[in-house]
DNA sequence: GTCAAAGCGGACCCTGGGTCCGGATTCTAC
DNA sequence: GTAGAATCCGGACCCAGGGTCCGCTTTGAC
């Protein structure tokens, strides 16, 4: 499996779309009205190309999302604390859902684009099972909790694109707002005195 | 406004649009594999009356989705305990929660479809509205919780009609095994015990 | 029975994702 | 350096599927 390296030109290309997509993402306030025809004209490419480097429109949005991804999921798989896995669970479990909400936050309109593009369930993607697995083990050395895998999933759904979205964009709540009552939802899940004051998190 | 009633032949046409259309969903595993043309000829309408009715493909969902809905609506809104407004909310908020999350599990392929339909935000849909507004409501009269809101739309969250789908559909969970998780993560958000022993609902 | 309004339906249009293939580039071997 | 093959480029092309249009039919009020 010498899995030889694409030829300069294709990486080239293939660097040139994730930044134009980028930028058109962020442009643009509804993930629909970026065409993958855009997409190409905008990095100087053709259909193709973009096509072949990859295969379809989920695709693309996958390798942009994951690409923007990798440094969180790196710090929250190996990581120092709080992310990391030294960090105790109660304390864990808010901070990796802090950093999932602030991913969104950051990514709004990459993430949207990708719920939207109707690659079949989200929960099949690589990165969302990642993030739950991830948290259902922070989950299951909490004593006294049941369900890790269904709170996983339910916790995580309170970060969803679409909702981050809607609050964020929509309703014009504020960044640091979002990020305490999700810090305060959790805590309640967790069974912890939930952070009522001003927890300087910002 | 005397808004005149709809001819007969129309609102013939109207239902008989639904019903195929209903059946059209149950049938198929993917929502996007049912054409606005296959429900046409299913009905056995032209494409043109379809549109006239319903206006456009989240149109006909939405009407689909609400004419299912609405019984299990009037139901929260002025019906019968556990359900209906007299009850006590510590009570009533689980009621609400499980009564949505039977209703996406009665109804996954058409709660899938209407999401999938690009129908812009769900959290601007009425019917989502509805519920987060009840439900906030109850979570008001309990004390000492904070950010009702944001709980209401994250424990509505974890009813997704994709999340359903995965948990039921992929996974197989049962029925009355989910419901319980629901229940479960319902009591800890509300900081109450949880009813950790079978809490004979099957 | 008559007439206008409402509705019907299927041919048609258009957008946008995805394919194809002749020609240009790059890499490898000599 | 160079020949040849493998790879890649790109834009013309295809096609499914949502949505429109308009001449004809049905309905219902008088």
């Amino acid at each position: 499996m010498p899995e030889r390296k694409p030829r300069k030109d294709a990486a080239r290309n293939r660097e040139a779309v994730l930044v134009a997509a980028d930028a058109l993402f962020a442009r643009h306030a509804s993930p629909e009205d970026v065409t993958m025809a855009d997409i190409a004209a905008a990095a100087g490419v053709g259909k193709g190309t973009l096509f072949r480097a990859f295969g379809d429109r989920p695709g693309l949005l996958r390798a942009l999302y994951e690409a923007r991804l990798e440094p969180v999921r790196a710090a929250a798989e190996a990581g120092p604390p709080p992310l990391g896995p030294t960090t105790a669970p109660r304390q864990r479990v808010p901070a990796l859902l802090d950093a999932v909400l602030c991913f969104k936050l950051d990514n709004r309109r990459l993430a949207l684009a990708l719920e939207e593009s109707g690659s079949g369930s989200p929960y099949q993607a690589e990165h969302y099972e990642r993030w739950h697995t991830l948290l259902r083990a922070a989950l299951e050395q909490i004593p006294g909790l049941a369900d890790t895998g269904f709170t996983a999933h339910a916790l995580l759904a309170a970060t969803r694109a679409d909702l981050v979205e809607h609050l964020a964009g929509q309703e014009r709540v504020p960044r640091e707002r979002l990020r305490a009552q999700l810090a305060h939802f959790t805590a309640g899940v967790l069974g912890l005195d939930p952070p009522q004051e001003a927890t300087a998190q910002d």
